[in-house]
RNA sequence: GCGAGAGUGGCGGAAUUGGUAGACGCGCUAGACUUAGGAUCUAGUGUCGCUUAGACGUGGGGGUUCGAGUCCCCCCUCUCGCACCA
């Protein structure tokens, strides 16, 4: 027996090597049959290091690319860097190291630890955003998309994070206020920013969600954030002016309910209709309410606030008399900025008509209470139409579509649709991004950069230290320049793009990084894309995934793609803790991954990644069990050592019949089929932790492969090797090159279709309960008539002892799994 | 508060359509080989009884069923997502 150690270091290193040299990995995309396109969400190079939850989203997605390699498909699994970015200026900030240095420092050392863990990349189509080739794109795509007035610039109160100094989207905002990259409090300040028309593809956005293959959660995110809803516009007039106020409502059938109207404190018409005798108390509201951050403002948990202001509207379908308030939880951002209180059948109206005393109407009758039941909260739901003059008697939700009609008719509003959905706000008042590709000419106005004078070059010297505005706007040589127009001397915008509109396209541009004749090859985009199994982070549900769905969508309107969604099926890995928490930095509870590849080497911690449990949940982190999947890579390297060179002199056949085979043959053919069937299941669910188990079942039943002939022991190996590749892949190339092999496994792309008349056993175990319970077990051939099933039961000692004497009211048989015996 | 998911040995976790609960691994126990073992191999390992028969056992309580980790109802805990969207 030779119980060599498995040199991982050697080997890795050796088979890494051969893989480069000998480009195993390039893929042909020419070649479009069986095309496979396995992406990973590129990564953020703010660190040198790959920490542990790196290893887990790339580890276990290479296995899967690997696997379906060997499976014949022509995989693309390409890498790149998601280089612009916030922390990377951060840290300049901290040490004065400039983000490019640094950055490029970066990449190199996590291409090395990429390497190291031996992904299946195509090195050829790396990519990096933060290089000219790479951004020039970025800044043409804004220009098509100013083109279209689908890129535009207003005024607006936006979120701005006063730690990293620059504004940020909606949903780059947490739920409790912070920002998404630093945790800093966000607050509200109104700014001149750029945004894209991202709602102008709401309803897409919505629909193409049913034709693609993500987490039921994710769509469901996405559903929520997008947040259509139909309603109806009404509008009130106002008391003695001219002005009017339109309502948003998604329940007209409760308008003979409205005992109020209520418009936010932003909302314009407050000024004008506030009665002069109120004005103070309206301002000093407005006031206060402005010292509030958005999140304290529209906390469901703080009790609302309001004023009234004196005036009042007239309700268009009865002329009744009600009183405008203003409130901080109407949102001037969402539908009119107005609404009609209907307190009856609304909770927050109620909770507001409650609290300042206002009436409350009933004027839809919940089903199986009287008329003149007291209220005591609000009833949302469908009921009959009361109070409602003509209406009355009517369902409610008929009374949507009766009085939504009427309304139309009448002129006094009109029915629409509202989302949740807001534009996305892009400019970044920081460095380390791609420029604006923008001119402000005092005369002409803003002015595109002409196309053919991209890319707008982000300069390399520039201070980039933080004094409130964007650090370019002090960089003297970029700032200054000339109007495209006019030709007078014109400013450069000043602001870098949001790292989302880098990442919304890269899947396209890996097909082809050094394309120069446009954004990417469309010719291969259409060959290649939509990306077929895409793999990342779920915090991205409502931000990177949504961004690249409708920037793909853009694509296509102008003709560069056909396809209309940009990634097919979608996987999210689970979140690797510490002792519960998140790994980060700033907490110091990083795992580094060092310490157990210098161990252990990187198949086994890779492989003990995906063991651990299921992939897409995650969990928390414990170097516990690694030791096992050593055990199980050195058992199975040395098995390998005992067959040196054993297909040099043997072969095996494709297929055994079972009858020729001797019994521990028998048991091992059929196990390795079995476990070939198994492992394909489990990796195509990425399900690997199952995966592993398998080959480690298999691995225990090899125990006795020194019985067999060496034709069945060969069979057996090439398989087990086959199987270990993806998982793997240096352990396996060693093994099968240690079995006599000329080529690597990868160079061949070796599979083994499974043995389908060894999957099923010849006998099987029978169950017989009694009762439910399980008193004995029986072993019989497959397939035994339940007749003879029974004669076997029946005369069980045991199962006589339980019956005898007994009424026997029931027997069920389950073929070849379970008799149960009901007796009384 | 609303929505989604989860709760299984000392631990990580397995378990087609309801059909042997605890695969695989860690840990632990005993033994073998050894100068030694924190290496390796062999056997055992849910709990109680502990030799047997058996009883109990998948967060708690109830139900459907010959049979429930799996289905239904109620409750508890945890994780994630959304936070007044009219």
């Amino acid at each position: 027996m030779c119980n060599m150690k498995y040199p991982f270091e050697s080997i890795e290193l050796k088979w890494q090597k051969y893989w480069k040299d000998k480009k195993v990995f390039k893929t042909d995309l020419t070649k479009v049959d069986n095309k496979l396109y396995v992406l990973v969400m590129f990564i953020y190079p703010s660190a040198a290091k790959m920490h542990i939850g790196h290893w887990y989203n790339y580890g276990p997605t290479d296995t899967f690319a690997r696997y379906k390699k060997l499976k014949g498909f022509n995989v693309f699994e390409p890498i790149g860097y998601d280089a612009f970015g916030l922390p990377a200026e951060n840290y300049a900030i901290k040490t004065g190291i400039h983000p490019q240095d640094s950055t490029l420092k970066n990449i190199k050392d996590i291409r090395t630890m990429l390497e190291r863990m031996g992904g299946m990349y195509d090195w050829d189509a790396e990519l990096m955003t933060c290089v000219p080739e790479y951004y020039k794109w970025n800044q043409w795509l804004f220009l098509q998309l100013y083109k279209k007035g689908l890129a535009y610039r207003k005024n607006a109160p936006v979120n701005w994070c006063p730690s990293c100094q620059t504004v940020l989207a909606r949903e780059q905002v947490l739920a409790d206020g912070g920002c998404e990259r630093c945790g800093t409090t966000v607050i509200q300040k109104n700014l001149t920013q750029w945004f894209f028309k991202i709602t102008e593809y709401a309803d897409e956005l919505l629909e193409g969600l049913n034709k693609i293959d993500w987490p039921e959660k994710t769509k469901t995110m996405q559903i929520n954030w997008i947040g259509k809803s139909y309603g109806t516009e009404i509008d009130f007039a106002i008391e003695g002016s001219n002005e009017k106020i339109r309502v948003f409502t998604t329940r007209p059938d409760t308008l003979f309910g409205v005992t109020y109207v209520v418009l936010a404190p932003e909302n314009e018409l407050v000024q004008k209709i506030t009665k002069p005798e109120y004005k103070d108390t309206v301002d000093k509201y407005i006031e206060s309410i402005r010292s509030l951050t958005e999140v304290e403002r529209t906390s469901t948990t703080k009790e609302k606030t309001g004023v009234p202001t004196g005036a009042y509207a007239i309700n268009p379908i009865n002329g009744e008399k009600v009183p405008i308030w203003i409130a901080d939880y109407v949102l001037a951002t969402y539908g009119t900025g107005c609404v009609m209180a209907v307190p009856g059948h609304d909770e927050r109206d109620f909770e507001f008509a409650k609290k300042f005393n206002l009436p409350i109407k009933k004027v839809i009758l919940q089903p199986g209470t009287k008329e003149e039941d007291e209220l005591i909260e609000a009833y949302t739901d469908v009921g009959i139409m009361i109070n409602s003059g003509k209406y009355n008697g009517l369902s409610s939700d008929m009374g949507i579509e009766k009085i939504s009609d009427d309304i139309e008719k009448q002129g006094l509003g009109k029915r629409t649709v509202n989302y949740r959905l807001r534009d996305w706000l892009i400019s970044r008042q920081r460095y380390w991004g791609t420029p604006i590709p923008i001119i402000h000419c005092d005369k002409c106005g803003e002015v595109p950069v002409p196309e053919d004078q991209l890319p707008v070059v982000l300069p390399y010297e520039v201070n980039f230290k933080p004094d409130g505005g964007s650090p370019l706007a002090s960089c003297e040589e970029f700032i200054h320049t000339t109007c495209p127009k006019c030709g007078a001397p014109a400013k450069r915008d000043p602001d870098t793009m949001d790292t989302f509109v880098d990442s919304s396209w890269y899947y396209l541009r890996y097909l082809n990084p050094n394309y120069n004749d446009g954004m990417f090859d469309t010719e291969l985009a259409n060959r290649w894309v939509p990306v077929d199994v895409y793999v990342g982070g779920a915090e991205h549900a409502t931000m990177h995934l949504l961004y690249a769905r409708f920037i793909h969508k853009f694509l296509r309107d102008i003709g560069l793609v056909k396809s209309d969604e940009p990634f097919q099926k979608l996987i999210h890995q689970g979140t690797i803790t510490n002792q519960g928490a998140k790994m980060s930095k700033s907490k110091g509870n990083v795992v580094d991954p060092n310490e157990f590849l210098s161990k252990y080497g990187s198949d086994v911690f890779r492989m003990y990644l995906m063991f651990m449990g299921p992939y897409e949940l995650g969990g928390d982190w414990s170097d516990k069990g690694i030791v096992g999947v050593d055990r199980f890579v050195q058992r199975t390297y040395t098995l390998f050592e005992n067959y040196k060179g054993i297909a040099s002199d043997t072969q095996a056949k494709s297929k055994y019949e079972m009858n020729e085979l001797s019994p521990d043959e028998k048991k091992i053919y059929q196990k390795v089929n079995q476990t070939l069937t198994k492992v394909e299941t489990e990796i195509d669910n990425f399900r690997f932790n199952t995966a592993v188990a398998a080959l480690m079942e298999l691995l225990n039943e090899l125990k006795n492969i020194d019985n067999c002939r060496k034709e069945i022991q060969l069979y057996t190996l090439e398989r087990l090797a086959s199987m270990l590749a993806p998982l793997a892949p240096h352990l396996a190339e060693e093994c099968w090159s240690l079995l006599g092999k000329k080529k690597s496994i990868y160079e061949e792309s070796v599979w083994f279709e499974a043995d389908s008349e060894a999957l099923v056993n010849e006998t099987v175990t029978i169950v017989v309960q009694v009762n439910g319970k399980v008193r004995t077990k029986i072993e019989l051939p497959v397939d035994t008539p339940e007749k003879d099933v029974r004669n076997f039961v029946f005369n069980d000692d045991k199962i006589k002892s339980y019956v005898d004497g007994k009424q026997i009211i029931k027997e069920i048989y389950v073929p070849n799994k379970i008799y149960n015996i009901v007796v009384k």
